[in-house]
RNA sequence: GGGCGUUUAGCUCAGUUGGUUAGAGCACUUGCCUUACAAGCAAGGGGUCAUAGGUUCGAGUCCUAUAUCGCCCACCA
């Protein structure tokens, strides 16, 4: 027998490790089943899972869940991610609070301490996957730095070198002066800064003349080897090919025509700092020159800048140099400017586009594979929802060389040996003496992008690959598609010649309340596992995976996990009453239906048939609402209340198991602990855990439209016969007199036996209907003000609606038009309108 | 600058291919300790679906503008 009160934590407990010690996690590589497989997207290992990830988690675990029930052979793969850049920050600074530093420490004893942290927080994760419930294979569990994934990566670094995808080269990258590495163009995010246009006086040699350059950054004017003005601009024609003098430095540098000068910005004069501008760096590759790198990797200035600014951040340089500028009279103008300024995703730093040798990916041809493949329906990534194709396809257009060279030691060390001049890239080091191994690791995402096939033993052990790949569905944030998504779809094209997976789920981010992303400064972080111990896991998972549509945000509110917790308790009881009521049930049986039973069923089994259609589509948000109100609604209210009176009939009892069955069933993977638990109760089973239980099937046999129309019809009597008693305060002194539709279970439910009259009684009454059904109630009391006019109102909107309606159906177009069924129920209630306006006038 | 999305009840959100009187939870009002559940039950109030046009017999849903808030992308000096 279930407690009264529904109690997570009792529920809870023990059951995730009996459905991993029963291996009902595990896939079943040998069978015949059609596979059903997910890669988890790998968390970093750098700290604890938050909100996010518990989203991301329930619904791969729905889906997983959902699809073993339905017999598929579900493989989940867990994993976690090295993060390259972000756990090094992390064991960086944990070594320095002991005092350590990083170079003094080494390589070897570093990579060690990454070990250790990797450990300890792979553990503390795996506690958290426990806690939610989700049904991950463990065996298969992988880490993107793990032994098989450093075999992928070399492998795929040294074949795309050898195919000329991969190269090394002297370009200009965003550079993160905090962690001192280099950093993709994703890794840099802009904020709007409030800055200024500065314009600077470059005068041209031996005149009086001048050419009013405007920058943002004067600091980097030790850097300029040009200006540049547009071809079509009158204004400066006369000056290309002469010189300008540059500024502090005093030295000429040419006036050049290029491009990249825009007449209308600015000026229409552009410094060109090659060494630390990306528009510069291609302009001086133009126009051939000079590059002068003027920072040192700090960001600080380098021997190449004036002493008096050497060793100067970026900053203090500014001040200065503009301070210099104002003495000579050389800063025309400062404009104040509001602009877009890149910071390291990482660190937060302002990010320093600086020249720089790296490794490089060629992105046309990966990129355009995937824009061919999306073309076509039956081999592209179908997102779900579909908009998103549009963020991937218009990376894949725009995307261009990605820098996968990291200036760090925890990740995959870059497969390059260095002799003098010659290079060697291989699987293993050349083996003569003299060649030395590149120092850099290789962007996290390198190895991520491989995630979806070396997870499952590529490139060497295939069987897994063969069933496997490609995955069926990839669950995932929109935040998440450029970094991961794209690149595993350009891997996974070049390497497999397929898509990485077939559907790609995404949702939204979560918010507070207010609709502020969570953050640490803002301090409103909410810890989902406090949240579990509050309302238990299966609350969350069902809020998370219920509130809002797929590919939207969500304001976290905790009110509606606690409503949740509910709606749990409710199912709690509702199963309570049945299991008290089916202890004895040995057989099921469904021979001798009575209306309600039938109807239930019916009801009972639309509702599978559109729960399944809606898993499909991974509309989570409509199975919630469809089951919720089915249990609320059809279950509880009204077959549990109308079963209370036929209770030792064996069908009765058999409908009640069957229907919570199925509810049950249904409800799982939304719900995994607390429908486990009451599975566990039920006297008969289909299988040993719910887990691996059969999911429910639509049945039309067990459609049977006639009872449910007419129980439909005796509910909503039975509503409108409350609504009349509470609305008219009628007390238990009264009489009723069906003139037709009189019913022995709606006398049972309204208690109305001894109340039953043949009598045209001549005191106050009241008419009650429903489409088959109509009653007067008689009952002795003065009649309002209020109720009079309660009376005139109610008969006033009938009439507009019946004018409404004859309006309607006078409409030839709208019935000539319109569906027959919908004109046909159109005319019916116009009838029972008209009828019941009729008794209510009199 | 380009692209995408939001706008529906006091709050948070649903609303499939257009179908007539727009739903849920929470909050609110009223009445109930009815033996599965008072963390409950029953009944109810509350929305001219951002605005303006248009298509249609019929628009929250489709089209065109506008506004709003937000996101993504873009090398803009």
């Amino acid at each position: 027998m279930l407690d009264k009160k529904y109690d997570h934590f009792m529920v809870e407990e023990n059951k995730y490790d009996t459905w991993k010690n029963n291996k009902y996690f595990k896939c079943d590589e040998n069978s015949n089943k059609e596979p059903f497989c997910i890669v988890l997207p790998p968390p970093n290992v750098t700290g604890v899972l938050h909100l996010g990830h518990a989203w991301d988690v329930t619904l791969q675990d729905i889906i997983i869940r959902f699809k073993k029930m339905q017999g598929f052979d579900t493989l989940w793969v867990p994993g976690m991610d090295h993060a390259a850049i972000a756990t090094e920050a992390m064991v960086v600074k944990r070594l320095k609070d002991k005092g350590i530093d990083k170079y003094e420490y080494g390589r070897e004893k570093f990579l060690d301490a990454c070990w250790d942290w990797t450990k300890e927080h792979g553990e503390i994760i795996r506690k958290q996957w426990a806690k939610l419930g989700i049904a991950l294979d463990y065996s298969k569990e992988r880490f993107t730095l793990d032994e098989g994934l450093q075999e992928a990566v070399k492998k795929v670094f040294v074949d795309f070198y050898n195919e000329g995808l991969i190269y090394r080269g002297e370009k200009i990258i965003n550079w993160d002066p905090a962690a001192q590495t280099a950093l993709s163009n994703e890794e840099v995010v802009y904020s709007e800064e409030k800055s200024a246009f500065y314009h600077l006086k470059y005068k041209l040699e031996n005149s009086e003349e001048y050419l009013d350059v405007a920058t943002t950054r004067p600091e980097t004017l030790f850097g300029d080897t040009a200006v540049a003005v547009n071809e079509n601009d009158e204004r400066y024609k006369k000056y290309v090919g002469k010189n300008v003098i540059l500024p502090i430095v005093n030295k000429p540098i040419p006036v050049i025509i290029d491009e990249h000068a825009d007449m209308d910005k600015g000026t229409g004069c552009v410094k060109i700092t090659p060494a630390h501008d990306p528009n510069d760096f291609e302009v001086g590759n133009r126009h051939n020159l000079e590059r002068i790198i003027i920072m040192n990797d700090d960001a600080t200035m380098n021997e190449n800048v004036p002493k008096k600014y050497q060793g100067m951040t970026r900053e203090e340089c500014r001040e200065e140099v503009l301070k210099d500028l104002e003495k000579e009279g050389l800063l025309l103008e400062v404009e104040p400017l509001v602009h877009e300024v890149g910071h390291s995703e990482r660190t937060g730093v302002m990010v320093e586009p600086m020249v720089k040798k790296q490794w490089f990916v060629k992105m046309r041809p990966l990129a355009d594979t995937v824009l061919e493949t999306q073309k076509d329906k039956g081999r592209k990534v179908n997102f779900v929802p579909s908009r998103y194709e549009k963020t991937m396809n218009h990376w894949m257009e725009i995307t261009y060389d990605w820098c996968i060279s990291r200036q760090l030691w925890w990740g995959h060390r870059i497969p390059a040996w260095y002799k003098g001049d010659e290079i060697y890239v291989g699987m293993e080091a050349p083996k003569e003496d003299g060649w030395i191994q590149d120092e850099d690791v290789l962007d996290t995402w390198f190895s991520s992008a491989l995630w979806p096939f070396a997870t499952l033993g590529w490139p060497n052990n295939t069987k897994l690959v063969e069933k496997y790949y490609p995955n069926q569905c990839l669950v995932t944030g929109y935040d998440i598609i450029p970094f991961w998504v794209n690149r595993m779809t350009f891997q996974g094209e070049k390497l497999l010649g397929e898509r990485p997976f077939k559907d790609c789920l995404i949702h939204g981010l979560i918010r507070d309340k207010l609709g502020r992303k969570f953050s640490k400064s803002l301090g409103n972080g909410i810890n989902p596992f406090d949240m579990i111990n509050e309302y238990g896991a299966d609350a969350l998972r069902y809020y998370l995976a219920t509130d809002v549509s797929s590919g939207t945000d969500m304001r976290f509110d905790e009110e509606k996990i606690k409503s949740n917790w509910n709606y749990i308790n409710k199912i709690w009881n509702a199963s309570r009453f049945v299991l008290m009521n089916v202890e004895s049930l040995k057989e099921i049986d469904l021979s001798n239906l009575k209306d309600i039973d039938k109807w239930i069923l019916s009801k009972y089994n639309k509702v599978v048939k559109n729960v399944v259609k809606h898993m499909d589509k991974y509309d989570f948000n409509i199975v919630g609402s469809e089951l919720y109100s089915f249990v609320y609604d059809d279950f509880c209210s009204n077959y549990i209340e109308m079963a209370k009176f036929s209770l030792d009939d064996n069908t009765t009892k058999s409908v009640l198991y069957y229907v919570l069955t199925g509810i049950l069933k249904m409800l799982h993977p939304f719900m995994p602990f607390v429908t486990e638990e009451i599975y566990q109760m039920l006297p008969v089973k289909d299988a040993d855990s719910i887990m691996i239980s059969s999911y429910p099937n639509f049945n039309k046999n067990e459609i049977y439209d006639d009872e449910e129309t007419k129980i439909d019809d005796q509910i909503e009597f039975i509503k409108n016969f409350r609504n009349v008693k509470t609305e008219n305060n009628i007390s238990k002194d009264m009489k009723i007199r069906f003139e037709q539709g009189e019913n022995d279970l709606i006398n049972k439910i309204l208690k109305l036996d001894d109340l039953i009259t043949n009598e045209v009684l001549d005191i106050k009454s009241y008419v009650v209907m429903s489409k088959n059904i109509k009653a007067v109630i008689y009952f002795e009391k003065e009649e309002t003000e209020e109720e009079r006019n309660l009376k005139l109102k109610e008969i006033e909107s009938l009439e507009n609606s019946i004018q409404r309606r004859e309006k309607l159906l006078s409409n030839e177009n709208y019935v000539s038009k319109a569906p027959k069924e919908l004109v046909e129920k159109e005319r019916e209630t116009l009838n029972q309108e008209r009828e019941k306006l009729l008794v209510l006038k009199k």
